[in-house]
DNA sequence: TTCATGGGATAGCGAGACTATCCAAGAGTT
DNA sequence: AACTCTTGGATAGTCTCGCTATCCCATGAA
């Protein structure tokens, strides 16, 4: 198909698709000639792929790069391809090792580790995105005066990890170990709006049930 | 406290404190004269809750300010007050419902407040925000080829719920109803962050344990 | 009296995500 | 074959957002 069909069947306009070439978020197509690019079923789903990022995700352009660079990427054993394209999500700054607060909560993040046995959480602590972005969301919680230590979140982490847990099983149905990884992208970034909105509906629910509509 | 120590003990700086009074996201310091006004500690407190909802949360100024005119608004009932402040929360955009995938998402995400028992939720289902981002998210995946239905969301739902159940009574441990509010906005906003990040690293230790590290 | 400071008003900046306009080379139509 | 339309590529412009820098001048401490 072309570019018009491709914009057409995407709902994305053809100057955002041409931005997105660019940008290399989407592989060129193939050049029949001089003015005509040819784009398969392929292009689109990747296409649909970049807008749920981008826009359900909220990932930058830049970073949905890198994650999909590394979805592409078939040189990477699975491990490291999956885990490539999940550190490359998290955007968040650096923390100021400095600050006490911050020295805190580091301090009750790996005594929550411990508490779990996640022991290779622990090994890789000082390089995941993933445990930064975990210490400075709790530096946050605790500067505004919340008492979050381990004991607190040592419940959370089981149900995560039972989230986690299912989520592995369902990409496991998948064959291919590109379709792998970008199930486990997908998850990572599409899925939490899923769980964001079913524990804002929970809490409703429940607050609804213990207080009442008054 | 005047502007420059309120400015230094929250790190922000005063340009940026002017920038939150213009836009009322912080009430106006007590003018002591025509060029002095006086801030106190609840003016700090304030402001780090909007740092956090704006840096941490990513919630834009205009939604924040509307945010916290409910935790203020002393005139409502306890269920309302927090259900105000957490319906401005959202940003999903309208989902088009001529739109057959949502239409179907729609279908699923009132099946499953029918297995769950949410009556409440589902009263609520054509109102609430929190509902319709729970329905644009399910769109996008199932856009992307994902299976999601009802039975497969169940116990994510279920698990959110505890969650969800936890927090409110961590919520009841606080005395005054502005704080509690405060706590349920902060919970959903700077909590939401531990909750994902404590998911990616289940993600991480479960995947490592499954396949190693290689 | 001097003069640095606080606070209000206004305009500007920089990043990010598009979007509008040109242009030359084909493709489709008659 | 002539002529118009569309394509893909390149470039510059736009719009929003969250600040930030600059003026201005009333004032209060030295």
């Amino acid at each position: 198909m072309r570019l018009a069909e491709l914009s057409e069947r995407s709902g994305v306009s053809t100057a955002t698709i041409k931005y997105y070439l660019r940008e290399g978020l989407l592989p060129p197509g193939r050049r029949v000639n001089a003015t005509t690019a040819d784009y398969d079923e392929e292009h689109l789903r990747r296409l649909r792929l970049v807008r749920a990022l981008i826009q359900v995700g909220g990932i930058p352009v830049a970073r949905a790069r890198e994650v999909l660079s590394h979805i592409d990427d078939d040189s990477l054993g699975r491990t490291i391809r999956l885990g490539a394209a999940l550190w490359a999500l998290p955007q968040d700054p650096e923390p100021d090792e400095g600050d006490p607060d911050v020295v805190a909560a580091r301090a009750e993040v790996d005594r929550l580790l411990e508490t779990l046995g996640w022991e290779t959480s622990r090994e890789l602590a000082t390089l995941s995105p993933v445990h930064r972005s975990l210490v400075v969301a709790v530096t946050t919680l605790r500067r505004l005066g919340y008492p979050w230590d381990a004991e607190l979140m040592a419940p959370y982490a089981r149900l995560m990890h039972q989230v986690a847990s299912r989520q592995l099983d369902f990409m496991e149905t998948y064959d291919s170990l590109k379709e792998q990884v970008e199930v486990a992208v997908a998850s990572a970034v599409l899925f939490e709006p899923v769980l964001r909105a079913l524990h804002r509906l929970a809490q409703e629910e429940e607050s609804a049930r213990r207080y009442g509509i008054e």
